[in-house]
DNA sequence: ATTACTATACTGACCAGTCAGCATAGTAAC
DNA sequence: GTTACTATGCTGACTGGTCAGTATAGTAAT
């Protein structure tokens, strides 16, 4: 085979930066042809429209979010411990996948009415499920109590985005305090010490 | 005596909607002026451009939700409810005037490069430092404690907007479990009984 | 000779912002 | 009470620019 497709992983990266900086609709594809260092007919080689290429980046942000974080509570951390590093974990990966957060969490929201838009908040959503999952775990064990782990999910991962926002904003540096303030904030409130 | 303009506050109440809905860029004034039911022109004999209509919007929404704080909070809750009462306060406004929150919220993210979105940012951090006043008042009687109220004010903001989207996309119609689920989450946190 | 591109030129739709002018109402001179 | 004028609120066709997507002819690696 000839040239392996090298552009793709490029546009890719591109068009997040791209699309998290200006928005979907303020993001050009002559633009991300430009940071990519590609003809903008390599686009349309590559992706049938301009949708379908924020469509493969959020999927593919998100899948490489969810196997870090797979990987992460695969590798045993203690039950009681669970939280805390779910919290731990997704402050750092909104904080390294900063593009990717900022497009799902900020640049689509559920109300826009775009066709996509309801493809991105599906994505979206089965993330929150995925992560409702591991709390349910959390509530077997009988280590988190009395809250519903969809809401407590999606809101907790929404925190956790704009309190890295406002971590990068100040431009914060030391983690360890972000850490402490949301493990702070959530930790006790539904979970170990808790009262109702 | 002029005729008062009458097309102004529906132009606002037109724009807050078509924001909300379809995001800044998405919406056009040619949609505003059909919701409002006025010409195009209206619009810019009214406001200078579009980035002034979105301004006029934002400004106005939060300086009305400000002011029902600011009555609420006045009218003497208990210090120990403080947080509670806020954060209920902030459920009602969130689904009452979901669209403001919409678009200072999700819409218009800080990284968006465009000159007005600074100021949008800027109104909205206004907002956030009030609140964190509030806060500040409760760690002086000391019910608040062992946080940075400047984040905290921003992540519970975020929280609740994110929990009242949910309420509203699951079709949730008793707000009492809105509000016990957030009191559950935040409150024993930061407050009261939380342990270290 | 097929595949992965580049370069450039083009189209068609959409949209922010403009502008000349219309309509109504108030004022005031006669 | 009619005429002349002014101010304000509003209209909608028009303009200029932007941008997604297309077309096409050519290049180069395999």
């Amino acid at each position: 085979m000839p040239r392996m497709n090298q552009s793709r992983g490029r546009i890719v990266d591109a068009a997040a930066a791209e699309f998290a900086g200006k928005g979907y609709r303020g993001a050009s594809m002559e633009a991300i042809a430009e940071r990519a260092g590609v003809a903008k007919g390599t686009l349309y080689y590559n992706f049938p429209a301009k949708a379908d290429l924020l469509l493969t980046v959020v999927r593919e942000g998100l899948a490489g979010m969810r196997s870090v974080c797979e990987r992460e509570i695969e590798s045993g951390k203690q039950e009681d411990q669970l939280l805390i590093s779910l919290i731990r974990l997704h402050a750092d990966l909104f904080l390294d996948y900063r593009e990717i957060a900022e497009i799902v969490f900020s640049e689509v929201s559920p109300g826009t009415d775009s066709s996509f838009a309801e493809t991105v908040s599906s994505i979206r959503s089965e993330y929150i499920s995925f992560i409702s999952t591991i709390l349910d775990e959390g509530v077997r064990t009988g280590y988190i109590r009395g809250i519903d782990t969809g809401y407590a999910a999606e809101g907790i991962l929404w925190l956790i985005y704009a309190a890295c926002g406002r971590f990068i904003r100040t431009g914060g540096t030391v983690r360890g305090e972000l850490y402490r303030f949301l493990g702070t904030l959530i930790g006790t409130g539904i979970s170990g010490g808790g009262a109702a």
